[in-house]
DNA sequence: GTATTTGCAAACAATTTGCAGATAT
DNA sequence: ATATCTGCAAATTGTTTGCAAATAC
């Protein structure tokens, strides 16, 4: 937690919120690119790793994709459209008696949950 | 899906049956190396993912780890242990109700849903 | 008989790391 | 002043692929 404030630091925060469609970390890479041409991609990494560990970003697991990072740092549920791709967050209420449920009928210290839709957006139809 | 019966593909399906807990093709292609020493690596990968295709067993992308393999075919939920890493499957009903809810809310076609919990198992209480 | 699959090795993609110099505190 | 962070390049990890020989149908 011993993190220091770089510039380097702030401008991938702000690519990741600029962004806000949970871009990998190659995009954020080319977003910044143009206007910051000495950063390198490894110092993106690091940096997007230190800023997920913080819970100011969150990082998102996407099967057969690289990494994908989310510039919502609370919890909520996403959907991804199977045809083009795309991820989406979805603005409906987290459901904290899921967790509870879960903990009480296995015994286990539940955090949170993550919930992801798969189907074909609007786009896609 | 013009897929032959080969012994490596029956090999590979029962290892994930056997194996049950969530193994990456790296566990799977080590636990029948010592009974099928000519089985290669890329053969592994080749079958899991067209058993994943025609869904004998499902992909599981888990955050900074290798692609996992769930020998169950069907929709289900699933408990992640933040410290050991071990992946659980919940034996809860699959929420349906959710897949309508998130349909008419974003007119969205809505093929399913994964849930993971994160929290503490009880072996690391 | 022939199209698919295998084993092998090389290629590829995503991410991490070691290091010497730069920078934040 | 010094511990952390950067840029760079090389290393590592997970996965895919091209090819000639083997195999399923």
């Amino acid at each position: 937690m011993n993190t220091r404030n770089t510039i380097q630091k702030q401008v991938i925060l702000n690519a990741v919120r600029e962004l806000k469609n949970h871009p990998t970390s190659e995009e954020i890479y080319n977003y910044i690119k143009p206007n910051f041409p000495s950063i390198s991609l490894g110092t993106v990494y690091r940096n997007l790793n230190i800023l997920s560990e913080n819970n100011e970003i969150q990082k998102i697991s996407v099967i057969d994709e690289a990494i994908r990072f989310d510039h919502l740092p609370e919890d909520h549920y996403h959907f991804k459209c199977t045809k083009c791709k795309k991820l989406v967050d979805l603005d409906m209420e987290y459901d904290t008696s899921l967790d509870k449920k879960v903990a009480e009928k296995y015994n286990l210290n539940i955090i949170k949950h993550n919930i992801v839709f798969d189907g074909i957006c609007e786009d896609c139809k």
